[in-house]
Parts: structure tokens; sequence; C-alpha cells
DNA sequence: TATTGACTTGAAGTTAACTCTAAGTGATAT
DNA sequence: ATATCACTTAGAGTTAACTTCAAGTCAATA
């Protein structure tokens, strides 16, 4: 799969693809005689990893560190765990902040709606 | 109320509510004879419509476009609601792609709980 | 054969949201 | 009186995550 394709499916940009592989979150990815990039079933599985977890936040520098545990093999269980656990409650608390901001705005829209405007609440 | 206690009310640091104001978030403070800003009630509620909102990861610029209209007055009620709602929008599909990757997380710190751990999968 | 289009590189540029620095003021504690 | 402390300013610096640029290669098509 050509790094452009990889770019649709995902929808990144080939030049965040080739950011995220300097970075050594992926690859690197094999490249025919030509010096092009050629993304086979593992790649496309991290980088569909690295894609739900940036999405949602998550830190370059730690998908790096959990990533490069992951290469390390059996050995490395451990430690992953604990960062995934930690990871996790980091994004609970986003989730907590957003949903209570989500809140607030539907209930805002609703004093919209009803017309029931205070001057001094905005 | 000073800056500080402000700060530490909202957990931001003095640099964040001046540069808020530099910003047009809020304010213009009031300041005493002596230079110093003196936080009054309306300044309270909109540093903490700010706070929650920026904790949610809304832009700045948005705020900022929001609180202007709100200061114009009844007249702009409309737009407001509209960029309201917009926001929301915006809100939820990050929300939605948030929790998307906790469930992941959880799921993968499953997997490691009960040591059901596929080589191939990262 | 010439041009088009997708790819390659290293490096520089951009953006948002802070964060820090340097230099100064003014009230209070020793 | 002198030191400490919280405050003030304008402006420069930082960070993360891209994004753009300039210059080049290569395969396929008009």
């Amino acid at each position: 799969m050509q790094i452009s394709e990889v770019a649709q499916k995902f929808g990144l940009t080939t030049d965040t693809l080739r950011y995220y592989e300097r970075e050594g979150l992926i690859g690197p990815i094999k490249k025919g005689k030509n010096g092009i990039r050629n993304y086979d079933e593992d790649d496309i599985k991290r980088i569909q990893f690295v894609k739900c977890m940036r999405s949602a936040g998550l830190e370059i520098s730690f998908l790096k560190k959990y990533l490069d545990l992951f290469d390390e093999g059996d050995k490395t269980v451990k430690e992953r765990r604990e960062i995934l656990v930690e990871q996790r409650n980091i994004l609970k608390e986003k989730l907590d902040a957003m949903q209570e901001a989500y809140d607030k705005l539907t209930m805002k829209i609703e004093l919209y709606d009803k017309n029931i405007l205070d001057k001094n609440l905005i």
C-alpha cells in the first residue's frame, strides 16, 4: 500500500505519515527499489492504533514510549501495562472535563431556545 | 479579589490570567490606585466559564467571539446560539473519539491482566 | 520526447496557548 | 532604612504537532 492510499484510509496527510515515521512511531517502512514506501499489514495496524490514540489527544511522546517497549518484546509487559493505565487515567480526567463543558453548553442552548436569557449570565 | 487568589481558585497561573485579559477574553479588570487588578464577581463568573471551556479544549478564538457577542447584548442572541451549537458538535466528535480510545485502552489493559498477549497485536 | 503526477529528502516555517524575562513600583515586615 | 514580597509592563521564548518548501527521482502517458 502506497503512502497516499494509507493517508486517505486514515484521514491523515502523507506529510503526517512521514512525520510519524521520522519520530519513530511507525516503520521504518520498507521501500521499493525506486525508494517508494510500501506499507504492509503490520504497518497499517500500527497506524490505526496511532491514529485512534492521537485522535483522543494522547501525546506522541507516550505513543513512542509504548511502541518502543512493545517492540522490545515480552520483558516489557509490566511496564507497558503501567503506562497504559496511566494514560487511561489522564484520558478519563479529560473526558470528565469535556462532558462537563458539553452539559453546560447543552443547558445554555436550551436556555437560548426557551428565550430565558439572563443578561448577567454568560 | 487579587490575581493570585483568582489564579489559585481556578488552578491557573497569574500569567495565564493576564494573557486571557490581553486576548480580550476577560476584563479589562478594574485596577486600584496602585495599578493592581481587583477582580469582581462578574469577572470571576466569566473566568469560570472560560476555564471550563478551555479545559474541554475549546479554542480561545471561539471564546473571544462568543464573549464579544455576549457583550454586544440581545441583538446577538441568534448568532450566539448558533456558535454554541457548532462548538457543541465539535465537542461531541471529540468526546466520541476519546471514548473510543478509552474503551480500546480498557480492553488492552484487560488483556494484559489476563496475560492474553498476542505478539502481533499492538 | 516531453510533460505530468506521485513520490523522495532535509530543513525551515507555522500555530495555539501559554510561559518566561527584565525592569520597575509600592506596601509591609525587621 | 532596607529588605522582601506581590504586583506591574512589554516583549521575547517555548512546546507540540504538524506543515510547507525547494530540489530532485522515476514511471506512465500524450
